[in-house]
DNA sequence: TTGTACGCGTTATCAC
DNA sequence: GTGATAACGCGTACAA
């Protein structure tokens, strides 16, 4: 009996050897009890259990993974936290891997070269996959590929490689928000891009400027920020100068930037939104829908891309040889006070 | 040489007795190439590595942690995700424990009572240690307490226990607006609140309503809000009742209520914010920082307290026996333009 | 400095 | 249904 406590009293882990010689049993018996579909006796399962139950036992998840080869564990690989668009993708990522038992490591980057360092320690704790939403070189996609590790980027495609990705349609959003802006009379556009490295501003902002050329609307003057609410701001003083009176219009890469565009439309050139100039943005935060803004954006349908990106995801831990699929979900406009639209 | 090769073409973990025999030398070696402070000689050591990086291979963590009892992983459990505030502490967070090679296994609550659920997975992941931004139970902490498990508080503390946290100084920080706002000459307060559950909002609230008191103002009316935007709106309504032309000055007990709060003073009571009403929050959020608000709150030294978080948990990690402690973080002022204070 | 042998805590595979 | 025993991949005494 005093051997029993020893455990507790050392301050060690609690295994299931000391469980089994508690309760009297072997060891394999203490280890079917916890696994789900195994054959054990109404009896030897409840004398287990209580007997776990009195130690305190947890099956160590760490041994078990490495005799299964299975860590429950996905890698997630976040660039722009600052970004108020992806705490809320992180968050439906990890609601619905949990649904799947599967744990979230976090990796948010503060500098890109991080990258390289980072995909290292994801290899060496054996996750089973890993969910990017940031820009990987072709070599360091390779090496995901050579260790058939599932690999899914999230809003971002790969040319000149055929990946696992889930998107929102950047291009057919940014089109809705032109056609809108064009029906409701709109003449004088402008554009804020977010940074040039960025494969999503590249998409919406081509979007936007290709919709707006086949519409008449050529050499739209485009300037270029970094998604911050601060870019957004200097963003319109710098498109303020290609317009005798400002542009009538002006589409942003993303919500923040739209947001620093409408204050600084207010604060700095008394401009009234939308009377005088209609500003919309991209993503759909949740502080973009605040009365103060009432932004006029596309809403990524954050939930159905996660889900997505799970399922996916978790597909090719089972299927590792799944072909490469590229799903892409339309976003709604979320049609608010800060433009003028039908 | 063609036995060499085999663990990649079988699609297989590259394993320390691949590179040991591809390099024709002992497993234990390739196990030394690869800790810190070995001793190996140069030839050795350029030998493993040389046969390490053609085979791709890297030390399996989990089989690391099984042998050295030393997972690197802490958990971060979080309740609140859509409080802002959340998303910052958790960036911060995985910043500094980076910094110690530790990394993060993310556990975010819907509702509370999936937090025992969560503990069980966090004891069977064998992590080192806790970080908690949520309430729990005197039984909860005792399992922690039982399995020596560094815990750690963010933002809260327990009564009749003695925890580690990492505070804000919620008191001191409403005494500072609550001075401000009746030097400013306010003479009509209200003050909304979060979810009675929450110990932030209860301190934040005692805080004010206290520090009102001693300054003569008594019976000051409290609507209960939920931290969200729109129970802000819902709460300056409900205060409108209790005054004939709205209150002077309205404490929120977080920055999201706060700005749903003015923007309801704004567009349902046409007041000027900050002539006819001063609003104030707390937390120091980005968005309230958008000159469209421009909130006048107090700022929590996030930076400062993760730090302080990690290295406590640290600390912990190596000397499990260290005696509890509470370290507070004073907010500072921020001072915007929806409040009328010097 | 290097190699041998063992153990970390679990699941899987067998006999029984 | 139950109990021995062998892995899983690594770190580390210990011997050489």
């Amino acid at each position: 009996m005093a051997d029993n406590i020893l455990p507790e009293i050392k301050g060690q882990w609690v295994t299931s050897y000391d469980v089994a010689r508690y309760a009297g049993v072997s060891q394999s018996a203490v280890s079917r009890c916890f696994k789900p579909g195994a054959s054990v006796s109404k009896k030897m399962r409840e004398r287990v259990m209580r007997a776990a139950d009195e130690l305190g036992y947890q099956p160590n998840a760490i041994a078990r993974s490495l005799i299964t080869r299975r860590s429950n564990l996905v890698g997630v690989i976040l660039s722009d936290f600052t970004n108020l668009h992806y705490p809320e993708v992180l968050f439906e990522l990890n609601q619905e891997f949990s649904k799947h038992a599967v744990h979230i490591l976090l990796f948010t980057l503060r500098q890109e070269r991080d990258i390289d360092e980072i995909i290292q320690q994801v290899f060496q704790y054996q996750v089973e996959g890993v969910v990017v939403a940031s820009t990987l070189s072709l070599e360091q996609i390779d090496r995901f590929v050579k260790r058939n590790l599932p690999l899914l980027f999230f809003n971002r495609t790969i040319q000149d490689r055929s990946v696992n990705s889930v998107c929102c349609d950047q291009e057919a959003g940014e089109r809705i928000l032109v056609n809108s802006l064009v029906n409701a009379g709109h003449k004088l556009f402008g554009l804020i891009s977010g940074p040039e490295d960025s494969l999503v501003s590249v998409q919406r902002t081509f979007g936007a400027r290709d919709r707006l050329a086949r519409l008449g609307f050529d050499d739209v003057p485009i300037v270029q920020g970094d998604y911050t609410y601060e870019s957004g701001q200097q963003g319109l003083r710098e498109l303020m100068k290609h317009f005798d009176n400002g542009p009538d219009a002006v589409l942003c890469a993303n919500d923040i930037m739209a947001v620093g565009c409408m204050d600084a439309a207010r604060n700095e050139f008394s401009l009234r939104v939308p009377d005088d100039i209609s500003i919309v943005g991209f993503d759909g935060i949740a502080p973009a829908l605040w009365s103060g803004y009432d932004l006029t954006t596309i809403r990524q349908p954050v939930q159905r891309m996660a889900e997505a990106a799970v399922e996916m995801v978790m597909e090719r831990v089972d299927h590792p040889d799944k072909t490469p699929e590229m799903r892409v979900f339309s976003g709604v406009l979320q049609s608010g006070n800060s433009a003028r639209i039908a």
